[in-house]
DNA sequence: TAAAAGTGGACTAAAATAGTCCTATATTCT
DNA sequence: AGAATATAGGACTATTTTAGTCCACTTTTA
């Protein structure tokens, strides 16, 4: 459920790949690197143009790199960017009402489990997920997770 | 992205009005109460019925309520019986190797994210979506939520 | 001016999701 | 017994979303 489209992870791995080289990358390169399927990186790295997460020059010599703000955007604004909708239900985006809220018996909940879901993903980098050792000290500092059942 | 399906949206307003009876409803006052379509309503309760969160009685007089423990389940599990699979990526939900994992810079990071959104919603339950001050203060002592930008 | 890059967007195929319907079974009441 | 009212199981279709490719065009460099 709480599963992040496949071009989505993708994209990810392309600014991984970005952030760990200084210079310009072509689309080609990306390709061998990642093992992603050339076209798909193409598209993506469009994407990624369009929303600032990386920089473009074309013609010969040409190639992307990443936007200098783009190793410290939080994990959050990522998936916003890549994904769009961030909110868990769609009565979770806005706040008028739904078709059914007169009927709903769950209110804004959705609503606040949103917040705190996005509030996880916020508080990290780019960076933390190239180098997780920040992720498992948030995430050993947070709440217990409860290993069992699951 | 991080969006529950419809159907699981409906479920648990179907699960929210049976918390709030005490007697067996049929499917079609569920539907009366909810305003979701009838055939919606009876697939859903046929599937929460085999996952065991609500108990059956077939017949006149028959009809569905709730299952003792549901009131307390956690969302977590709640999403993960009605969703299937809860992680975040492909990669996510096991821990043996993908197939351009020789090529991943992200490694564990999407596993260890996983994880924390995990246990946010494993910490809460039914009844709190109910009734959601306790989700608010849930909310409040944790990690400050970022309301700019978003 | 040729080659090597990105740009924009159309297009198709595949997969997931939503939603309905049909037949069978169980229970109750008369 | 049998009629009425529920659930049970699952097939089926339509819609929407997602994934992925391709083509015509522009820019830059040598």
């Amino acid at each position: 459920m709480l599963r992040i489209k496949k071009m989505t992870d993708y994209a990810v791995l392309i600014l991984a790949n970005l952030a760990l080289h200084q210079s310009y990358l072509t689309a080609k390169e990306i390709s061998l690197s990642t093992h992603i399927a050339l076209p798909t990186v193409q598209k993506l790295l469009k994407k990624l143009n369009r929303k600032g997460l990386v920089v473009s020059k074309q013609g010969v010599l040409g190639g992307y790199s990443l936007h200098s703000d783009t190793k410290e955007t939080s994990v959050a604004l990522l998936l916003n960017a890549l994904e769009g909708n961030l909110s868990i239900t769609e009565c979770a985006s806005h706040t008028d009402k739904c078709s059914v809220q007169d009927f709903c018996q769950i209110g804004n909940a959705w609503q606040l489990i949103n917040q705190k879901v996005f509030a996880s993903l916020d508080d990290l980098t780019l960076m933390d997920l190239i180098k997780p050792t920040k992720i498992e000290h948030f995430l050993s500092t947070n709440i217990p997770i409860n290993t069992t059942n699951h």
